[in-house]
DNA sequence: ATGAAAGCGCTAACAT
DNA sequence: ATGTTAGCGCTTTCAT
């Protein structure tokens, strides 16, 4: 047996004009809520889009309607599977709501490839404006669209070659708190994991890095950094070679939060979570519940999604000042493995 | 100093034509890849579309467009923030892309009164069809819209009042295999931790744990049911209650991923991790390597999600087979905290 | 191979 | 307070 509704051609506002005896204009104005309607036509029209189960096409409303604004934006994040751009992706939506605005969201993985793809698939559908984590070298392709009115902010990551507002922690003051607090520990060998160095924060991260342990005088001979590692499995690979070769290094910082969980995995596989320290850029959910607790420079994701909505939303209200860079403060958060002291071995 | 970068009227296709000296349907073949262009007539085309960073407006394209379709699909979840919710997205818009569609998604934190208005959101922006995670009593409301053609696939919960394909773990079979878990270690005085009870999935769950007591003949007076639990600040403060008052149990089953979350924390706060079991639906990111490691009823969001997709598309295919329930195996993971045998207290 | 006219579902601008 | 006409940016249909 097969499976068809009958299917029913969708009224349009023709056919509530038609059955509630008015015009398409006044059905119109009765769906907007505009003046100038006796009480009882707007009850005749409303019974009629109740009786159709009419729903207006904002898409043909949107067309036509001063502004053309399509009442939605487009949101791109790394991917909505990690908490950082899940926390994000939320509180960019609770924003929207509360303006009956609805969010298209799309991840790409930090792939340079489908960046520019994904937004022009979000232009074609008019979204207001834009709200993006980028991995391009350059962002001036959004030059034209820019010209073109739709307003776009930055989240995570600063852009190249545009000028916007951007929202982002102080990745390198942040990095640098973590290698301090390696250093005040009394660490001197310590391992820098570091995601793809195409992405803006991640050299910013490493740049904080080093500059605390020059700041320091700290041989950054003494410190391997490994660049490049984009997931768990690349970091736990990494650690255990540093750890089980020549010199190991007495800490290790991981800038990102799924190579602190490849780290967290190596250190227990060597039975070494109590000895070698451990700082991670970016909290991670159970952190706390570890033993030791995972030390991490926390970021707060949720007010970096928060603003950078209202800033979108307040360039669509029409405020004109000078595009400028947020920035959302880190905290450091000692949990007990950022506090494991050197060992000899 | 003011930023306003010089607004330019975004072109349309008209601009296109005119730049390029053909008519409007050629550009429109141009665009579109229809074939019966010249090669040299394209080019020119192409050229002035360069010129102008024309885009095509999707919106007005879809409206003239025989079906109508929006290439738009809409993802309603509990919320991206939950791991859970989040794989099922990331695997929904996966999907997606493959075929050029872009995904409007919406959290409704389980809340009833948010269901209807978020959907109906949606669909007046003509969303091609609907993946929908939903708590109401009844999903009636949707019966209109599925007599206009939109196909609805529902994912975790089985919906009411609507015959549609849904996609979710055997939460009861699941819950029986939890029970049973700690039944065979023993134990016969098992808290439970329940959500919502206006979420199916959630009462699905208890019926499954209540089964395999009765199968087994486990006076249920011993095991306490606590529902209605929907964070992990809400889980803790029950957990805690429950293992300091009278007659205490030996093992907790936590029906869902933030429950888990909160039994572990109030297991810490009493040091009784080590002495009370504890077993949770829905896996944990870092479950595997908390001490000691958290058996789960792990689901399979990725497959959920990418099911329901799938099942979506082959409905705007074309597909009329009747609509049905597919189930996403569970699997008991063991890792220590299930198997903690109960002591004399 | 190309174009002109009509129309998708709606709202703006102007009647009445 | 209500209706009429034109038109948003595009695709369809039908010419040529």
């Amino acid at each position: 047996m097969r499976h068809r509704p009958e299917e029913r051609r969708r009224p349009t506002m023709k056919d509530v004009a038609a059955l509630a005896g008015v015009s398409m204009k006044t059905v119109s104005r009765v769906i907007n809520d505009e003046p100038m309607v006796s009480p009882d036509v707007a009850t005749r029209v409303m019974s009629a889009v109740g009786q159709l189960n009419y729903q207006p096409d904002q898409r043909a409303g949107s067309l036509r309607r001063a502004g053309r604004k399509s009442e939605t934006i487009g949101l791109v994040v790394s991917s909505v599977a990690n908490p950082f751009a899940a926390a994000i992706n939320r509180a960019v939506e609770n924003t929207a709501r509360a303006r009956d605005i609805a969010v298209f969201a799309s991840s790409i993985d930090d792939d340079p490839e489908r960046e520019q793809p994904t937004v022009e698939a979000l232009l074609r559908r008019r979204v207001d404006g834009l709200i993006l984590t980028t991995v391009r070298k350059s962002q001036s392709y959004l030059l034209s669209e820019q010209a073109f009115g739709t307003p776009i902010v930055f989240v995570d990551r600063e852009p190249a070659g545009v000028e916007a507002d951007a929202v982002m922690s102080d990745h390198a003051r942040g990095a640098s708190t973590a290698a301090r607090h390696l250093l005040d520990h009394g660490h001197t060998r310590i391992a820098y994991l570091g995601d793809l160095s195409t992405i803006q924060s991640a050299r910013e991260r490493r740049r904080g890095f080093l500059k605390e342990l020059g700041v320091r005088g700290v041989p950054t001979a003494d410190c391997p950094i490994v660049m490049d590692l984009h997931d768990a499995a690349a970091a736990e690979r990494v650690t255990l070679q540093l750890l089980t070769g020549p010199e190991p290094p007495t800490a290790i910082f991981s800038s990102q939060n799924l190579l602190t969980v490849g780290a967290i995995r190596a250190l227990r596989s060597l039975a070494a979570h109590d000895s070698i320290a451990l700082v991670g850029f970016d909290d991670l959910p159970l952190a706390d519940l570890l033993e030791p607790g995972v030390t991490v420079i926390a970021q707060d994701p949720h007010r970096i999604g928060t603003l950078a909505a209202n800033l979108l939303f307040a360039r669509l209200d029409g405020n004109t000042e000078e595009p400028r860079n947020y920035i959302v403060e880190t905290a450091l958060i000692a949990r007990g493995s950022g506090e494991i002291l050197p060992r000899d071995r």
